[in-house]
DNA sequence: GTCTATAAGTTGATAGAC
DNA sequence: GTCTATCAACTTATAGAC
């Protein structure tokens, strides 16, 4: 997937735009792409059907465009880590970001649950180059880290999937967590809880034996 | 959500409503409940689409019988916890089970991913009841570990949070971790890496310290 | 730029022949 | 039980008035 320039767009073009994403985002989060109406989407932007083909040709253009916005949302908001930095603190830093994100704009999170779920027709291509890059060449940091000793003998690969499945689940599955914990809504204090209980496990887990 | 009775039905209707059950896992665990089109259930199935409506009446009864069928499936295969058994062994089970449950039927985790992330309008009063009451008995087992200290402190509801997030992420995001694996099909050889993995992080982070 | 009207096609569901 | 034909409603998208 390409980063677009969004070149020669006056100011209101601009917040329009990003009034109608920000409804598409709750719209697509829920019903996924085949199953969002764009008049639901018109309902939730408060605006008629056509003003959003005027701003964005297509149904299909619309989701592309949103998830173009949330991918370079994650990428500005996800810090590096790099090899020279103690494993224990450079993956606390990352397990947290991505549970504030989670918690942040979990919409967007659910975005791309259903892209990936339904086959990411759309951001496969992103999946298959940049996101593979760049875990593999953590990969190639996390095993200087094991043989330097500071790291549990576990693949590289799997111990991502293992954090973005439990950080991307207060998002993903937040219905089914507010359910099973009871609660209407998740206070703050259940969050911190979920933010302790993540890098308590996970941390633990990769810790060298 | 009600275990049915299927009384009075002959055996080729039970075959047939099989065929059409599985056809109808395929595509829902795709496209979700209001994304999927009967017609293309209907190809899946390899059936005239009035067929498909003869048996099951409409969309949203094939859909709860659906979701009926995965879930009895689920808790017949998964097997409970023991306060009496050693957390370690119980654990590495549990997650084993979990692990086969999402290798062996990726598609039924992928229809309960959709559901939960639609908000769970049909297996809501599931999760909110018996599920409720499985995870809260058995933090009541983690605890009484945990006093024996033969459990780390960890929020018991979190942990399974955690468990279900990372043994079903193989289903669910199967997509993505083949793209990033760079596989296009993952052999038995990454599966038992990726079980592997996730025991060995799960049971080391739960580990008393 | 905005909105109404409507085209062109697809959807879930039904009626009725066989 | 099975299948064809078809309906009424709804879908995305466009045309054109203002």
């Amino acid at each position: 997937m390409q980063v677009s320039k969004k070149i020669n767009q006056s100011r209101i073009q601009i917040k329009k735009k990003a009034l109608i994403l920000n409804a598409a985002e709750r719209v697509f989060a829920r019903y996924g792409f085949s199953g969002s109406r764009l008049t639901q989407i018109a309902q939730e932007a408060g605006l008629p059907k056509s003003n959003i083909l005027y701003y964005f040709n297509s149904k299909e253009n619309l989701y592309r465009n949103l998830c173009q916005d949330i991918l370079e949302n994650w990428l500005s908001a996800i810090g590096d880590i790099s090899e020279s930095s103690e494993p224990n603190e450079a993956l606390r830093k990352y397990i947290e970001a991505k549970m504030e994100l989670s918690i942040q704009r979990p919409d967007a999170s659910r975005v791309f649950a259903m892209e990936i779920i339904s086959g990411a027709p759309v951001i496969g291509d992103y999946l298959a180059n940049e996101l593979k890059s760049w875990v593999d060449n953590h990969a190639l940091i996390f095993q200087a880290w094991q043989k330097r000793g500071e790291l549990a003998e576990v693949s590289p690969h799997h111990v991502f999937f293992a954090i973005w499945a439990v950080t991307q689940t207060y998002a993903d599955f937040e219905t089914q967590i507010k359910l099973v914990l009871g609660d209407q809504h998740l206070g703050s204090c259940e969050y911190s809880r979920a933010v302790k209980s993540v890098t308590q496990i996970i941390l633990y887990g990769l810790s060298p034996r």
